[in-house]
DNA sequence: AACCATATTATACATTTGTATAAGATAAAC
DNA sequence: GTTTATCTTATACAAATGTATAATATGGTT
């Protein structure tokens, strides 16, 4: 039975140590490739450990997955735009978010982007909660910052398909990346070579917008 | 050991129903998660047929994935911009083909597209042929379309960038179509639906276009 | 019709993998 | 210091899976 409060000290270091490892060979290998002989051993813990704390490796992976984005959310939470606000430089802002999300390997976080990018290429039984809990409030704040940019007379239609175009210029990097690479277009991973990137991608995709706000009047 | 030549015409019976079945299981759980049982099951073939016509399952994957890609190239070529064609025009084409290429779900290629997909998604040993012999090509071309699209002053860079936009826009509808449903965005799957599709992604890449050129210029 | 190469079948084997648990070790409570 | 709750260890088990092969069946050739 999976305890869920541990008792002792040394509890929540088994668990913490077995959250990292699992999050690490998730986002690496995938949940159904993930070795939890090896999980266990990453993490200096025996392999009765799964069992003692979660029960199972889904429950496991399940709890990687929540505390990544709760994680993730909590140290950057995303972006509004307030009344008032230039959309543009809003729309600026979220794209960069978008991908600071997916792309950046933060220090404190080496895996919560890559599990989400996991998630959206081989979905789990996990997805939906994901997508209600992260992605929908992102998009649909992204809808909103997109419908802001093109004239009232659009349709709901032509703003949730620019978002779509903008979600996947921004996702595309981390779920190609590894086709990029052997094109010899590496993807941006720090945090300023990401900032420029950003810059370029909601150019074109301002553009865009506009190309098909104009069509559509 | 494989025997590469059939000598009985129920060998080759059985070799192309093990094909068959063996890209939708790839198609559908990838490399890994496909179980040679079930294949060799839903093909109404023996389990030793892997051994005895392919030797292992990653041989038998490749077989797959190459006499997939060639033989979707077979039947569409790659569309060429020849001189005096007009840019817009090609591009629009070459779009059309992209989408075409991982959206339709062809009747007499139920898996190919797919395939190559999750390819991308989760390379294997194989991606790398697969990059010189089908993407690398299709990838030139759209550089050189965009190209034309942009003044000759602009640099290879916003080219190729420009390129991996319009990639990442074609693409990524197959690759986040799990999320894109879950979103009530469901991807355009018949002939027509891409082809319509098709237009909007291309005046949306258009205007991206434009737009990089015209901050570049 | 007899023969031989080849295809098919049934089965076995070795690994890997997730899960469970009894026995032992250890820290906190009394 | 003894007791007790709980964490850790070692080990076992069953299921799934890729691979290999001896035995059998079968179609083509002479």
């Amino acid at each position: 039975m999976p305890s869920n409060k541990p008792k002792r000290k040394d509890a929540i270091q088994t668990r913490a140590a077995l959250l990292a490892a699992a999050g690490q060979a998730f986002a690496q290998y995938g949940f159904q490739n993930a070795n939890v002989r090896r999980i266990c051993a990453d993490a200096g813990v025996n392999l009765g450990a799964i069992s003692h704390y979660f029960g199972t490796k889904e429950a496991l992976y399940r709890e990687v997955l929540v505390l990544a984005h709760q994680e993730l959310l909590a140290m950057e939470p995303v972006p509004r735009m307030e009344p008032g606000d230039d959309p543009v430089a809003a729309f600026r802002r979220a794209v960069g978010y978008m991908l600071r999300f997916t792309l950046v390997r933060r220090t404190n976080h080496p895996h919560a982007g890559r599990i989400i990018a996991r998630e959206i290429r081989e979905p789990t039984a996990a997805l939906d909660e994901l997508i209600s809990r992260v992605m929908q409030p992102v998009r649909q704040e992204m809808v909103r910052i997109v419908g802001a940019l093109l004239s009232p007379s659009d349709g709901l239609a032509l703003r949730e398909q620019c978002t779509n175009f903008v979600i996947g210029l921004c996702v595309f990097p981390e779920l190609g990346g590894e086709v990029l690479k052997r094109f010899g277009q590496p993807v941006p991973r720090t945090e300023e070579e990401v900032a420029a990137f950003a810059g370029i991608v909601a150019e074109f995709a301002l553009g865009g917008i506009r190309q098909l706000a104009a069509l559509n009047a």
